[in-house]
DNA sequence: CGTACTTTTGAATCGCATCAAATCTGGTGG
DNA sequence: CCACCAGATTTGATGCGATTCAAAAGTACG
């Protein structure tokens, strides 16, 4: 127990930089492994646990009047769902997208630890001001009208260097940037033809990087 | 000085409801008027103060390859640019959309109320938390395909009881929602002749509310 | 080796963007 | 108070691009 629970340790800690998960909190978390197309909650579900992602995705999706997913965030590594910290029921459905596991913090554990570790405390805000400007980003990236201006701005915002290594299939990555499957191999196609991407599996390269 | 500072702390107390702001940040802060179409920061400005607007309004702008506007937030009454607290630099232009007055605290003094006031930091993570669900809840709305669902999810999302109060021109309106003006002119002209909206003025209200 | 899913292409359609232009409106200055 | 102006509202015509429906080929996995 003591070394899965220091494998968490280092794990979440990578991934929230400026402090580390306070003992006690680790101590009342639980390791939970997910199989695919697993859904760990749903909207409208009493709020019970603060999920952290370690292998696999987890997915927060809402449905629209026609029952089709809208992606709204994708976890490979990290918190999910931390907004509803402060809510009393979930206010999207939680899905794996892959076999994985994740571990879940009791809330009132995770309040409890909040309130009384301020490193932790500050790396939990400073989360959160991230998250807002990530999806703000992804706002920014739906309000373009064409398939091949998302497409870019996904390159340049979430890529590096102009160079994105997908992480997902091209159809996922079809409904994060609002688009239908089709469309986005459509549009993939015509900036490579005309010189403007260079495509090589997952890895996707912009030619003219501003 | 006294009888300005109680009136920020009224107005802003009555924005975040579970605390006050610490009375030594309030006096800290700074009364800035501003007209309309000022540009109270850019993209890119070293971050000096964090704004609550009082009155009039402030959006949060980012611009495409084109030059055109987006919108990713509309102040009325409140914080904007949270997430700029814990950033060097702003990523968006601010710009006031009407004449009004805004309280710019400066970001060492609200740091430092952030660490020692515990029920003020209590709110600010709300704050924060609200704010990534607002965010994710506008992402949804601009993945759906036609104008006639974002206006929906917006009536049914910003709304109450399927009414909404419009606090802005159709146009600006238009931009919030991802589409031309032209198009949301005509998509609300159908919903009307259809029976699925009944429009008087600035206020909109679905028919069907579900 | 079969099955489920993704990837890819095709054809037809529809809705939105675009360009254009005619009101309408609120606010300003004469 | 009125003339004027800038911006918002509204309608029209046109074209493009995304959606939709369909189907074939490729791929992963048990």
């Amino acid at each position: 127990m003591t070394m899965i629970n220091s494998y968490w340790h280092s794990l979440v800690s990578t991934q929230m930089k400026l402090t580390r998960i306070p003992r006690r909190l680790l101590e009342a978390a639980e390791l939970v492994p997910i199989r695919s197309t697993q859904t760990l909650c749903r909207k409208g579900d009493a709020v019970r646990g603060i999920f952290f992602v370690l292998t696999g995705e987890v997915r927060l999706v809402r449905r629209d009047t026609n029952g089709r997913e809208i992606v709204l965030h994708r976890a490979r590594s990290g918190f999910i769902a931390e907004a509803s910290l402060g809510a009393k029921c979930y206010h999207c459905d939680l899905v794996a997208a892959e076999k994985g596991s994740l571990v879940r913090f009791p809330v009132y554990s995770f309040r409890e630890a909040l309130r009384e570790d301020a490193l932790f405390r500050d790396a939990w805000t400073t989360q959160l001001a991230i998250e807002v400007m990530k999806v703000r980003t992804q706002c920014e990236r739906l309000g373009l009208h064409s398939a091949a201006d998302r497409i870019s701005h996904y390159i340049e915002t979430e890529g590096k260097d102009g160079i994105i290594i997908l992480t997902q299939s091209r159809k996922a990555w079809a409904a994060e940037l609002g688009l239908t499957h089709e469309a986005l191999y459509r549009a993939l196609r015509r900036l490579q033809d005309d010189g403007f991407l260079l495509i090589d599996g997952d890895r996707i390269a912009l030619r003219n990087p501003k």
